[in-house]
DNA sequence: AGCTTAGCTGGACGGCGTACAGTTGTCCAA
DNA sequence: TTGGACAACTGTACGCCGTCCAGCTAAGCT
């Protein structure tokens, strides 16, 4: 079923992501759906928790930037990311607790603050990134420095 | 009508902007608006770009600071400005034009690159700023400054 | 007086999410 | 072996949505 949520909005867009279309494409009624899922939103926060596991998380830099990418690998779910202002399920949940175990060791000060403004950084990149223009990812990179930068600095103050 | 289309957001959120209810408020059949109107996505857009006319201009920070107070201050249009990835009436470009001038006169060496840096985290951060917490007012200024240290900075390289 | 045009109406089309009630098939406990 | 629980599904329906078409009316210009 995420499977074929999957297949329609990478070839359709999300937009095209309906239950009435999904349950077509399972050759199925429409309401089938609801015996596996409870809501829409439901769905919406299957895929993109699922989507989350492939994020690389050896470091600060290396887990952003894979973030980054993995959203931009799928442009499309992006829009959903920013509607429900990032995944809630358990592969977020993780993903947040290695990063705030990371910048803690970096010595960050405020480490909440600076997880939530690399988590707003990268999807809000992601979300401008579009299409596949090059200019964004040497952007994304250039001011997640900048941001590392200031966070890192500031730890003494 | 676009000041109907306010109210309809500002009482029962973005959400329940529909053409029908617009229409309904303005006792009026929902097709009568497609004589204002190209689309809904036309609508939208006046409605966005209209909020940026308040945005004050002085100065790099205070702009900024600015968009995302005005942002913030209408938190139920900041999804419609997401998904539309920012605005793209007159006063969007008009906010465009002279970001740009204050950031070359700033010294700034890749101006595009930064205006576009500056945009993706004001609206990121009014994305996500969602309620009315106090903490993201601060993480706002303090991630601000970071990026601006860190792009004036490399004015030489 | 006639023509154009703006602004509207009634009605319709195809789509949406989802609720309710009922059917089927599978599997386990008695 | 039978009975009942239960998961998965269907048919049908409700109330929304954006938008198109054709037609009406009133105001204004020539």
């Amino acid at each position: 079923m995420l499977a074929a949520a999957r297949e329609i909005v990478a070839e359709d867009g999300a937009g095209a992501l309906s239950m009435r279309a999904l349950a077509r494409r399972l050759d199925v009624a429409p309401n089938a759906l609801y015996s596996h899922v409870a809501d829409k939103t439901d769905l919406l926060d299957q895929l993109l928790d699922d989507l989350l596991a492939a994020v690389e998380t050896d470091g600060i830099e290396a887990m952003m930037t894979s973030t980054y990418r993995t959203l931009t690998a799928h442009p499309e779910l992006v829009p959903l990311f920013l509607q429900r202002q990032g995944a809630r399920g358990p592969n977020a949940v993780r993903l947040g607790e290695i990063l705030d175990r990371l910048l803690g060791e970096a010595g960050v000060a405020d480490v909440p603050e600076a997880r939530r403004v690399l988590i707003v950084h990268a999807i809000g990149f992601a979300a401008f990134a579009g299409g596949s223009d090059e200019w964004t990812a040497a952007s994304f990179t250039r001011s997640l420095h900048w941001l590392l930068k200031g966070m890192t600095e500031t730890r003494a103050s």
